[in-house]
DNA sequence: CCTCCACAGGAACAGGTGGGAA
DNA sequence: TTCCCACCTGTTCCTGTGGAGG
């Protein structure tokens, strides 16, 4: 047998065993919306119970769902309202859902326009994604959605982002949106991770919109491993699951507040690890690189995709960091940050935003950024890094300013804290 | 109990981008 | 083309503040 015919050989022993692995990859992905969604009755009856009313044409509450990532919230919504628009045409009720994800959709006028722009085909314009007046957008929409007798449910998807960013004005208007139209009735599904959110709410605004609540409580352990049981009998083949895999997921993803989006993602990511190395059953050890993988993946991706200065201050922290001298505070942050400036010729920006920035990247989880008061010595932040400081320096590697930085031992050079 | 540090973080504004409309 | 608008980054100027040390 020659070469070529071994490597052959290997190629298609290869992808045999890489087709053993998964069944339906796809059901493991967090779009996908399974056809049961175990532990989540309770939150399903309520919502019915709040929306039936829209079946005898009667316009149901506004409500306000909230629980932490990966509680199932988007999903068991997503998944009521689709229930809700077939009963909807049974009793020939014209219903109409429109999901908003606020994280993506983060501005009044975008919501408004978003909302708008679902109804195209049937209004036939289009308000163009900028450019428009606000309450020119504002008074479209009443029209539009008032064009004739209906329901409008208005998913907002993360709407602690929304308020956060631009103020409650839009919920104001929305959840009064009623008084000014004739035929159409409009509800509102706010969805939350934050619960304190509610206090960035004015009274009125928060009595309307949280007429009903729905909490979503985390899964535990043994919840979560119903659910990754219920998917992977679709998701993989049978008997390549070692017994030990499930439980772990569960519980790696039960630490960190029950996520199942999490443990979801372990269990797919394990997969994928096993089939790459042409393994015959997903083992424990797969699920331990896939835990690692997806946590050094999206930092890494997060780091990479910063912007220059964020940069800078961050790699200010490292420089910090190789010289024992975190936890450190704002002011000695930008003493260092400033000198990488100079060291590479850049202008650099204020303290003022500087501490912006410290701020988005403690948001980010890349470093951590508390505020602390000592006393005499001032009010300040304390500022630890989050990520082993050569990992960082790692991913700048590849940085086309930074090799520099790097290439010059910026730290040993300028020698900061001698 | 008062002071006063070293900032936090809000407000107003400037300048630039990117898009639609007349 | 020119004008308007939303939105972003960044600056300047500012007021507010928790608590150690006097």
């Amino acid at each position: 047998m020659n070469n070529e015919q071994t490597y052959l050989d290997s190629l298609f022993e290869k992808y045999l065993h890489a087709k053993r692995i998964f069944k339906h990859k796809e059901v493991l992905r967090h779009s996908y919306t399974p056809k049961e969604l175990p532990h989540r009755r309770e939150q399903i009856e309520t919502l019915a119970h709040i929306l039936v009313p829209v079946l005898k044409g009667e316009t149901p509450s506004n409500i306000f769902v909230y629980g932490k990532t990966g509680t199932g919230k988007t999903v068991t919504i997503k998944f009521v309202t689709e229930e809700l628009k077939k009963a909807s045409k049974k009793y020939s009720v014209p219903v109409d859902v429109i999901y908003l994800n606020c994280e993506v959709v983060d501005t009044q006028y975008r919501v408004l326009a978003n909302i708008v722009n679902y109804f195209k085909h049937e209004s036939g314009f289009e308000v163009p994604l900028v450019g428009w007046p606000t309450d020119e957008v504002y008074s479209r929409l009443k029209e539009v959605i008032d064009a004739k007798e209906r329901f409008v449910i208005i998913i907002l998807d993360e709407i602690d982002k929304l308020i956060k960013k631009n103020g409650d004005d839009i919920l104001y208007n929305l959840t009064r949106i009623n008084t000014e139209l004739q035929n159409a009735r409009v509800s509102i599904i706010g969805i939350s991770n934050d619960l304190r959110f509610k206090e960035y709410l004015d009274a009125r605004v928060l009595s309307s919109l949280s007429e009903e609540e729905v909490v979503f409580p985390p899964y535990d352990a043994s919840q979560l491993r119903d659910i990754l049981e219920q998917r992977a009998k679709y998701a993989f083949n049978d008997g390549v699951l070692d017994a030990a895999v499930i439980p772990l997921c569960a519980a790696l993803a039960a630490k960190e507040h029950g996520d199942a989006r999490k443990a979801l993602d372990l269990l797919r990511v394990s997969g994928e690890i096993a089939e790459r190395e042409g393994a015959e059953k997903v083992l424990e050890r797969h699920v331990r690189k896939a835990q690692e993988k997806i946590e050094h993946d999206t930092m890494e991706e997060v780091i990479k995709t910063l912007p220059l200065h964020s940069k800078l201050v961050l790699y200010a922290v490292v420089v910090l960091d190789e010289n024992d001298a975190l936890p450190a505070n704002t002011g000695e942050v930008y003493v260092v940050y400033k000198e990488i400036c100079e060291a590479l010729d850049v202008e650099p920006l204020t303290q003022r935003r500087v501490s912006d920035l410290i701020n988005e990247l403690d948001m980010l989880g890349i470093i951590n950024a508390k505020v602390v008061s000592k006393g005499r010595y001032g009010r300040t932040k304390e500022i630890r890094l989050n990520i082993p400081a050569f990992k960082v320096k790692n991913m700048f590697r590849r940085d086309y300013h930074l090799q520099s930085l790097l290439a010059m031992d910026f730290l040993k050079q300028r020698r900061l804290f001698a």
